[in-house]
DNA sequence: TTTTAATATGCAATCGATTGTTTAAAATTA
DNA sequence: TAATTTTAAACAATCGATTGCATATTAAAA
């Protein structure tokens, strides 16, 4: 019973012996058609059980109403939730949603990027990958071809941060001065930082958070219990390890790259007998759904993910309606919320 | 620097002195194309930085190489698993995904599954929410004016049985039954259900799953161990405090409707004083990343969401070749796994 | 009653790519 | 050399909707 084809407005025009364009104009709502015809072509659509062809008349206007999202992975907490974010409000607007996810995969995200410029999206909306290096020549092509082709690129959390576009980011460094301040009220001393890949800005400012927070505190930068690259669950516990292995270990981990590493580093703790929060406080990034289910829960950052999807989403539109005044870089900043928890709490209140 | 204007086969063709269709043909590397002409052309359309029009090349081809996807949350666990499969097999075929969240609310899928018929989506992939009774008369409307409007429609998870589709789904009984067999053969001699919304199949199936395996290891079916609707966490909790609070409580409890229904079970567990496994065994559904994090980790099912979508979209490719044999109704039953964690593991092995 | 303005609808081009049909040129065979 | 086949490329229609312009009709104003 498959109707091979579908109704189009030339049916509906020559069943009622009017032109296309009347039921186009009929359809749309825009210039002169008479009440009474419109009411009937109106009615004949329905009843022939008429849907625009979108192709055709994007096609015609311009425009694809479409935005292209590319994230790392969607099925991760924090991109999923923006996600969801961007979708409440360009659904309402009705445009579509291409999501990409690159695997964390600089090949994977070019393709994924050119794929979306292919499609003629009118905005990217990109998270970039840990591969993607902001400093490396040459490795943001893809986004400045996306520039070139006049499309509007907007960056969010994961940004590089030289190239001229619309960002939407969180104040980290700002959240990681207070996570260690308060650990440093909490009466921790020695406070050991599991960083990220520092080609990304977001795990570079969240190091100078730290830096920040030490100095302002006068308590020493200790090099060796900075430790690189420790941005998975397995590679926070394997930096833990090592960690608690020094002859002066750290009384306070901070993993500043996410929840899954300190979940990494609860595990070993957990494993070695070490007490949390007594004998060694942790402290997360993200607000992964996890931390508060934890024994103990996990002390973390809240990035109001939901809240920044719906920002970006939001600045898009907004951006689009002063096309004129073209804002060719803007950078809105959220403040997330340090979330304390039991993994960092030895005072009593 | 916006080029307000993209470049065209128009363009290329003016620019060389031959017609479009040459270059369309060279392009697509169809027909007759002198192999010099031809090189010339892509080089030139590179050199112009030529992108295809998709929405002109899908509007006369007559497709839109775009798959809908609709499901109740996006950001929860098993349906980002699911969509991240989808996209994987999707991605590489060259189709794009739309993606549309109904959040449990029937309006809004229904909104949404328009949205995507008028988009002339090729193919319609959904689960549906809590709030689409399949027994209601036209509730389910918007899904047969997908399949009149020759649109593939795959449903999977949650189904709607009478509907004659392509189905993927889990075999719900069978997982069920193998729960509450597990959890008799370690000494469980009171297991009450949560059950979730009866017009859901998928919370039928695991209540028969249930009823069937406490009727093989002939043990009675006690009514008030059977809690209605408790499908969230807070109604999880609810369900528990009044299960505990009968004069002969349960020594076990199965959250047959998600794993934040048993997580709810847990913590009324918990602040009660109640251990579990020793007093109290928990079993929840679909293997959420939570799950083995708890304490005690939780015994749960495994759906293999990833690769549930893998399957939903093989099986629309698949389908696709194999046009002319339309094969109208088809349901892929994946077989799910069962998890068994501490919370139901009170025997020494 | 004539002029002007407002309303209704038709005509035809356009958006960019694809494709069946023709025509022209080159290569092959008889 | 003429007849036939193969290759190359142009021509023009098509996909479905939109829209500027032209024409016709009606209503309002002079």
């Amino acid at each position: 019973m498959k109707p091979k084809k579908r109704t189009t407005i030339y049916d509906i025009a020559s069943k009622l012996g009017v032109t296309p364009s009347s039921v186009s104009r009929a359809l749309n709502n825009t210039g002169y058609v008479n009440e009474t015809t419109k009411k009937l072509i109106l009615k004949t659509a329905e009843e022939l059980n008429y849907k625009r062809n979108i192709l055709a008349s994007n096609l015609r206007k311009g425009e694809s109403k479409t935005i292209g999202v590319v994230v790392p992975r969607i099925n991760q907490n924090f991109f999923a939730n923006v996600i969801a974010g961007i979708e409440e409000v360009t659904y309402k607007k009705g445009y579509n949603l291409i999501i990409c996810q690159s695997n964390e995969d600089y090949d994977k995200e070019v393709q994924s990027v050119n794929t979306l410029v292919n499609q003629h999206v009118d905005c990217i909306i990109i998270s970039i990958s840990v591969e993607t290096n902001s400093d490396e020549t040459n490795n943001c092509r893809h986004l400045q071809n996306v520039l070139d082709h006049g499309i509007q690129l907007i960056q969010f959390d994961r940004v590089a941060d030289e190239l001229e576009t619309l960002k939407v980011i969180n104040d980290n460094e700002q959240a990681s001065y207070e996570a260690i301040s308060h650990m440093i009220d909490q009466g921790y001393k020695r406070i050991a930082l599991l960083e990220g890949p520092q080609n990304l800005a977001i795990f570079r400012q969240r190091k100078n958070g730290y830096l920040l927070a030490l100095e302002k505190h006068g308590m020493p930068v200790i090099d060796e219990l900075v430790i690189e690259n420790a941005w998975t669950k397995e590679l926070g516990a394997e930096g833990t390890r090592k960690l608690l292995g020094l002859t002066e270990p750290p009384d306070a981990i901070f993993a500043s790259t996410s929840d899954f590493s300190a979940l990494g580093v609860l595990e070993v703790a957990m494993a070695t007998g070490i007490q949390v929060p007594r004998q060694l406080g942790i402290c997360g990034y993200s607000n992964e759904d996890f931390t508060e289910l934890t024994y103990p829960s996990i002390t973390t950052i809240d990035q109001y993910s939901v809240n920044m999807g719906k920002t970006v989403a939001n600045l898009y539109f907004q951006e689009r309606e002063n096309a004129d005044t073209v804002a060719v870089s803007k950078t809105i900043s959220i403040k997330p919320k340090l979330i304390i928890r039991s993994s960092t709490q030895r005072l009593k209140e």
